[in-house]
Parts: C-alpha cells; structure tokens; sequence
DNA sequence: GCCAACGTTGGC
DNA sequence: GCCAACGTTGGC
C-alpha cells in the first residue's frame, strides 16, 4: 500500500501581478520566477507560511483585474536578496491557466466568496485564499482539479 | 503611545 | 486621473 509522502496539507494562496510589470505570459515563459519584491508585514508573513507545493491563484491586478492561472510554490520562502532589510521570496512556477479566466466583477457578485480576503483586504498583494473559496473559484474557471 | 502626514495599492 | 483604504513614519 502505498504512502503518501505529505505532511501537511497543500494549502491555497493568491498573489497579485500588475499585467504591465510581470504578466502571466511573461511568467509562463520563464517557467519558474521568484516571486519578489514584497515589501508589506502582513503579504511576506503569507510568502513564509508557504511551503513547497502549496497552490496560488495568480491575479492581475490594474488591468484585467481577474485570476487567470494557477501556480505552485516551487520553493520557499527565503531572504530577498534585492532587499538589505528582512523581506523574503518564495519561487513559483505556472500549473495551468485558467480555461474561464475569473474576473474581480464576478467574484463580487458571487455571494459565497464575498469574505475573501482579495475582497475584505483588498491591497495586499498576497493573501491567504480558504479551501472553500478556492474550490468555487475553480469551478467559476471551469478548472478541472 | 498617540496621531497627523505621507506614500502606496488598486478599483473605478 | 481620482480617490478610498490603509500601512508606515516621525514628531511630540
């Protein structure tokens, strides 16, 4: 019989993109990116709860303003080395995209996500998504998982 | 420790 | 481009 080598459970994320500084495209490209530049308590304390495997919901924000891919915490969290201060980093690297991107708009008005923290805590740029929320957003995304 | 000023994020 | 929300900074 065999045995599962996790520990923990995977545990759901989504982190936000302007489409102009790092779209999902340029991302999809490069295959694995480390996801730096956090600068916020509360989003680098998120990017340190991660751990390998983990998955995130990849949004853009500004423009588009939709969730349009799904990633995986391919390592994590370590010191940000483009920062002398005490930041971190985590690497991502792209699952899918989703095949029905889903839109801020759609999320408002569904009424069972509308205690996410994308909505409740709307500037930052990482934030903890519930296994829950994550199941509906897959489903509005038509994402097989 | 309070709070005003300031800067940033991000929706509209 | 505007502005609301809110985190951060610094004077006191």
């Amino acid at each position: 019989m065999a045995v599962t080598a996790r520990v923990t459970p995977v545990r759901k994320w989504l982190a936000k993109s302007e489409p102009t500084k790092y779209p999902w495209a340029q991302f999809v490209r490069d295959g694995l990116t480390a996801w730096d530049g956090v600068r916020n308590f509360e989003a680098r304390n998120n990017l340190r709860a991660m751990t390998l495997g983990d998955l995130v919901l990849f949004y853009h924000s500004n423009e588009g303003k939709e969730i349009v891919g799904l990633a995986r915490v391919a390592r994590a969290a370590y010191a940000d080395k483009t920062s002398s201060d005490d930041w971190s980093v985590v690497d991502l690297t792209p699952v899918c995209a989703l095949p029905k991107p889903v839109s801020l708009a759609a999320i408002k008005s569904e009424k069972a996500l509308s205690e996410m923290a994308l909505i409740k805590r709307s500037r930052l740029s990482v934030v903890p998504v519930t296994e829950a929320d994550f199941v509906c957003i897959m489903h509005m995304a038509d994402c097989p998982l």
